[in-house]
DNA sequence: AATCTATATTGCAATATTACGATATTAATT
DNA sequence: AATTAATATCGTAATATTGCAATATAGATT
């Protein structure tokens, strides 16, 4: 199908899935590498950055920001994205936990 | 397309975006829960916690074992899956550069 | 060795994602 | 007001993902 059963997951499980999810695009990570670098950017920025057309940019921004990782501020006739970091906070709360429980345990 | 142009990124980027991609879908991410709370599992008792066929269950199993966040051990007839904690201190170290770039910054 | 149990694989249909050209929008500049 | 610059959106094609039934495989049990 494609069609993920998300009715059947709680909503922590979805909603953790779906920022992983925009995470987990080579190009994402690379205007998240790029804004760890310079702090800011605008589309163009990445534009200029990366071998993508200015379509496929503006679309991996947005996801980006759909699911809180970036947030964009109107700066005149260009729009100024930088990081949020509550969303990777999350993310590293969740590792957190992972690895605390995997400490306690050998296992198979 | 659908077709990412991994080529255009840097091995670093395509994997750190092949695990979060792996662990972006809820029902990997609740067999990862399930592996926190019960330490292990096999393939029958995550079939029995989640509303997914065998197959779709075995399927999400590789995609997870494929990237390293689970290994798997058989005993006797059945595979011992358990969580590996390496992939998920790759995941934090990330999350903390950009946690510690944002604080050093105010932005936009 | 036949059967049972547990898991993996194959084949397929439905949906989602990725990418881009073309076009629209919006603000700044002339 | 026309033009320019920056970004977003639409439409479309190609590929990827999700999910399942059916089947295959492999070890355990009888």
């Amino acid at each position: 199908m494609g069609i993920t059963k998300s009715e059947h997951f709680t909503d922590h499980q979805n909603e953790l899935a779906n920022l992983l999810k925009a995470l987990g695009h080579p190009a994402r990570v690379a205007i998240v590498e790029y804004l760890i670098q310079h702090k800011q950017c605008i589309c163009g920025d990445i534009v200029n950055e990366l071998p993508l057309s200015q379509a496929t940019i503006s679309q991996h921004l947005r996801e980006l920001k759909q699911v809180g990782v970036i947030q964009g501020n109107i700066e005149g006739n260009s729009i100024c994205y930088c990081l949020n970091p509550l969303v990777f906070k999350q993310i590293t709360k969740f590792m957190g936990i992972v690895i605390e429980s995997v400490t306690k345990n050998k296992c198979c």
